[in-house]
RNA sequence: GGGUGCUUAGCUCAGUCGGAAGAGCGUCGCCUUUACACGGCGAAGGUCGUGGGUUCGAACCCCUCAGCACCCACCA
């Protein structure tokens, strides 16, 4: 169980949402006099906020909603309810440093609370399913990974106006569910059996009252947008009934049956199991060669087996039919040692005469192979296993009872004793393990119900091959395609008392009646009432009604209008390892139940690995917990959280000793938005991702870093009027407008096509690069700029609001939290009266203007400035030091752009004038940008041999490249076959390489003249 | 035994249509420049796993080999 702390802010919470009532009506009137032009009175601040909005300028947006007192506070959440006690000493209301604590889950309540997630409007429909976690569970990484996603696409296709519709519930989960509470009642000395059917699907009911809520409270703090006010839960009556129509219907049409067949059986849990939920391993074992001798005592043949005990349920001694070894032999009989009966040695091609002796036991009621030989030859099926796997009846006496590793000791030893072993080898061999029990699964004949799959998944395999539903990366198809085609029946009945009730009824003789319910299964048959039925004591396996979950959580059987809106639905977001238990089943029976495919897309995504690159497992004791990742845990804790419970508690010292060395101060805190941001970024096509705590840190960062851009923002607009402009603002303005639309492109492009790591990349580098390294720089220049006039500063405050505002809501869908919290604060400066940035419209390239000269231009000063950075470093030149730079030459262009751009050239590479000069001094250092040479006259600093290194390194470098494009201009074969642009761009850099180099080396001429 | 991926900077990974090798983290300098030190400025660092082929041109397409990972499968 998650040892979750109780929230400590339960009671405080009730408050902070009180206020925010009050803080949203504020910020009402404050829209409406910002609107009239009037000043907020007084008055209108709420006490708890006074004294510090008191304390700090710009006002207006301290005022702002969404600033709760926790906000205010210190960086810890806990100490929310001091602050309060003591405003006065309080910190500025923006908290210099990013807090996600503070923010988070009230944002979320209130989100819920406010009904956002429901799907809404009338337009085209958007739909996912969540995969539903099981009752029994805790989120995990691959959930946190998988919520993520399918939440962006949720928050992204809502923001565009889609009636969106994030379907959520749980899995009852048949046997995983059953086993926790088994283990429950053993801790209180009770049992399953002792409690008998009704009390323990009671307690088991009981104990997901209890605790089955706490995935659903954990994906609250992913920030999970999905609509709980339709959570579902496979065992809730509609599912339920769902599920027995489909039984009902698959059985009438003879695509289910039940029959005696040789199934997967694992004798601990006492059930059968699919094909899927075995598991093979390769283990260390024997090979063991037996003597059988012949019955006509004229000697012996030897078997090998890696299952000495099954010998008890042998019908036959096969060999190859052209074995010339044993040719003779066909036809005769084996005395079957510790048995008392004699066995025919028979002849099928299934026996490698290479392996082992090429003799081979055959037991058909153990083995699937043997199973099928037996088959072939009309051979009895002897079965010795009880439902424990231990020898039943059908043995000797000697063994009856022994379990099925004690018998094979005993038999290995009886048969030693009588010289009937003739050897034992050390042998590899794959061992067939259930999925949950771990124990060795044994081939069992038992009655079991099966659907028929071939016929299920003809049209299944059509919707993929034909396009109605793609796979992405759509290499998944041929995984797909290739089990679909194999497809082997499907065993559905499950030995279990947890789950739905399979709707069949047996007569005193073993008839079958099947029903909805026992009265039609009688009325079907036309039995009486009082004739005697019992029903099947056996369940569904799970993933029965799971496949069922994309119409039966929309109401089916029933015509709902749900049900015709959102069916199909739009993506099913999913794990590889679940492509055959749930997917493929769901196109199934969506194709037979609902005419239609269940989706359009699966996006298949990778799967969570430690920063190792293993699979994160509780035994491997390398698991992370997202919520430790969002809050933060102490190493203590977090020592003792993976090495509690263990299966093998003697890892317990190798688990903590990795875990100090790798976590030695346990884990900060990073908050939701940087997890998912993490997330977003790793989610590449397809592959596995390594959790790494560095990425974290990185986008954590980046999460301050918006923050404090954001808090930059708002203090420069503090107390100003923002009002629409029609000027496009200076070439900074037009240029960040350009980058933004190009940037939404890039965005939109990314979620498009599930590149969700190209779509946070484009958001990271926009708003670190471009807006806050390059833009408010810029800003800040013109803002400060005595000779700008009062229209051109407000075109200036007016886009670093609106890109800043466009960035949020782009920003939205990976990281909710902080792009709510600060867009609240933001967006009524704008004049948005939205309560809510989660409904605002996802912002598009056409709604910013490109323009692509203002672009160059700024590319040019970026060029420019980063020369003269580069020289001030090279040349060791302190920092604060203002230089002067001469501009030589350029084209009228750039003639033009450094006019314009002087004031920003001054002061982003710390430049004293500039000076246009016509000739190249000796002592100066030398930068290029364009046509244009820039010149730094160093004065006494300059040593001439340095200034000639480095000029010589910048010619080799130019040279190279100089080289490899002549070289390839001087191929006519290029020239006559690359497409024109191409060659175009090749004798461009050519001609400029050419001017550079010999500009560099004029340069150098004159300095070496004066050495 | 079949099948699918992967191999690019010290680490984790992008690289779209075949047309100038990129990011984050880490490392190394310099800087408490009033949004941010969870920061700024600058730098170093790559035979794109190997060998071949196609092409005017290959990290990208084809083949070979090697290593790693995963899935499926009934050799006792």
């Amino acid at each position: 169980m998650q040892d979750e702390p109780p929230d400590p802010s339960a009671l405080d919470l009730t408050a902070t949402l009180g206020e925010l009532e009050q803080i949203i009506e504020l910020r009402r009137r404050e829209l409406a006099e910002l609107q009239a032009g009037q000043r907020p009175p007084p008055g209108l601040v709420p006490p708890r906020l006074s004294a510090r909005v008191s304390e700090v300028s710009g006002a207006q947006f301290h005022q702002a909603p969404g600033l709760t007192p926790a906000a205010a506070a210190a960086s810890s959440p806990q100490s929310a309810s001091t602050a309060n006690a003591e405003p006065a000493n309080a910190e500025p209301a923006i908290a210099k440093t990013y807090d996600p604590h503070a923010i988070e889950q009230a944002r979320y309540r209130h989100w819920e609370q406010a009904g956002y997630f429901a799907a809404q409007g009338r337009d085209t429909p958007y739909c996912i399913m969540l995969p539903p976690p099981n009752v029994t569970g805790n989120l995990h990484m691959g959930h946190a990974f998988q919520d993520t996603l399918m939440d962006a696409l949720i928050r992204y296709h809502r923001m565009q106006g889609f009636r969106t519709l994030w379907q959520c519930g749980t899995d009852h989960a048949g046997i995983a569910t059953q086993m926790v509470v088994e283990r429950q009642l053993g801790l209180q000395g009770q049992s399953r059996q002792a409690l008998g059917r009704d009390r323990f699907v009671d307690a088991v009911w009981e104990w997901k009252a209890e605790s089955g809520g706490t995935i659903s409270q954990q994906l609250r703090r992913m920030g999970a947008s999905m609509d709980w006010t339709r959570e579902r839960f496979t065992m809730d009556e509609g599912l339920s009934k769902a599920v027995t129509e489909v039984f009902v219907r698959l059985h009438e049409e003879g695509l289910i049956y039940r029959g005696k067949r040789l199934v997967n059986w694992d004798p601990v849990l006492r059930t059968a199991i699919s094909d899927l939920e075995v598991v093979a391993q390769e283990e260390q074992g024997q090979l063991w060669h037996l003597r059988y001798p012949l019955s006509d005592g004229t000697g012996h043949v030897v078997v090998a087996t890696t299952r000495p005990e099954t010998l008890l349920g042998d019908a036959a001694v096969a060999v190859h039919p052209e074995d010339e070894r044993y040719a003779h032999l066909i036809g005769k009989a084996v005395a079957l040692p510790l048995c008392d009966r004699a066995i025919p040695i028979i002849a099928d091609t299934y026996v490698d005469p290479a392996f082992g002796s090429g003799c081979v036991k055959i037991t058909p009621a153990h083995d699937f192979n043997d199973y099928a030989v037996g088959e072939r030859h009309g051979l009895p099926q002897l079965n010795i296993f009880t439902d424990q796997a231990a020898i039943n009846d059908n043995g000797p006496l000697a063994y009856r009872g022994l379990d099925r590793f004690a018998a094979r000791q005993r038999i290995v030893a009886d048969l030693q004793a009588l010289g009937l072993l003739e050897r034992i080898d050390d042998h590899q061999l794959t061992v067939p393990r259930g999925d949950r029990s771990q124990a060795v699964v044994e081939p069992y004949l038992t009655d079991q119900w099966f659907v028929r799959a071939a016929p299920l998944a003809a049209p299944a395999i059509a919707c993929v091959a034909d396009g109605r539903i793609r796979f992405v990366p759509e290499n998944w198809a041929k995984t797909y395609f290739e089990w679909m085609r194999n497809i082997e029946d499907w065993c559905i009945s499950r030995q279990l008392w947890w789950g739905h009730r399979i709707p069949a009824w047996y007569g005193p003789d073993g008839s079958i009646y099947v029903g909805r319910t026992e009265g039609e299964a009688r009325a079907k048959a036309g039995l009486a009432a009082d004739f005697p039925l019992r029903q099947d004591e056996d369940v569904l396996d799970t993933w029965f009604s799971s496949a069922l979950w994309p119409f039966s959580t929309l109401g089916w059987p029933q015509k709902t209008p749900e049900l015709a809106t959102f069916y199909p639905t739009s993506v099913l977001v999913t794990g590889f390892d679940i492509i055959f238990f749930w997917v493929a089943r769901m196109i199934m029976m969506g194709l037979k139940f609902m005419g239609d495919v269940p989706f359009h897309e699966v996006y298949i995504h990778g799967l969570v690995r430690d920063a190792e690159g293993n699979k994160m497992s509780k035994s491997k004791g390398n698991i992370l917990d997202p919520i430790d990742l969002i809050d933060g845990i102490e190493l203590g804790p977090l020592v003792a959280k993976r090495t509690t419970g263990l299966m093998r508690p003697e890892e317990a010292p190798k688990i903590e000793a990795a875990t100090r060395r790798q976590f030695g101060a346990g884990i900060p805190s990073y908050g939701t938005d940087a997890l998912r941001f993490t997330f977003a970024s790793m989610a590449t096509q397809g592959r596995d991702v390594r959790f790494d705590l560095g990425r974290i840190a990185g986008y954590r960062n980046f999460c301050n870093k918006l923050w404090n851009a954001s808090r930059f923002v708002l203090m420069t607009l503090a107390g100003q009027a923002v009002p629409r402009v029609t000027d496009r603002g200076g070439m900074a303005e037009r240029w960040i407008r350009h980058r933004l639309s190009e940037a939404l492109l890039a965005v939109r492009e990314g979620f498009d096509s599930y590149r969700f790591d190209l779509a946070a990349q484009a958001l990271y580098e926009f708003i670190w690069d471009e807006f806050c390294d390059w833009y408010i720089e810029l800003a800040k220049i013109s803002l400060n700029d005595p000779t700008a006039t009062e229209p051109q500063k407000r075109a200036v405050r007016r886009t670093l609001l609106e890109v800043l505002e466009a960035a949020l809501r782009a920003a939205h869908p990976l990281m909710p939290f902080i792009s709510e919290e600060i867009w609240l604060k933001v967006a009524p400066l704008l004049g948005a009266t939205g309560l809510t940035l989660m409904t605002e419209p996802y912002p598009r390239p056409a709604d910013y203007a490109t323009d692509p000269l203002a672009a160059a231009e700024i590319t040019w000063l970026k060029t420019l400035v980063l020369g003269v950075r580069r020289i001030r470093a090279d040349s060791n030149l302190e920092p604060s030091k203002r230089i002067p730079l001469q501009v030589k030459g350029g084209t009228e262009q750039e003639r033009r752009w450094l006019l314009e751009c002087t004031p920003f050239i001054v002061q982003l590479a710390r430049v004293e004038r500039i000076e246009r000069v016509e000739h190249a001094t000796t002592d100066a250092t030398t930068a290029l940008a364009g046509e244009t040479t820039l010149l730094v006259p160093l004065l006494d600093l300059l040593d001439p041999a340095v200034e000639v290194e480095r000029l010589t390194k910048e010619i080799a470098r130019l040279e190279q490249d100089w080289d490899r494009v002549t070289g390839k201009l001087a191929n006519a074969e290029f020239v006559a076959r690359a497409p024109a642009a191409v060659v175009e761009k090749e004798r461009k850099r050519a001609t400029d390489n050419a001017n550079a180099i010999e500009r560099l080396r004029a340069q150098v001429a004159k300095l070496r003249g004066t050495l």
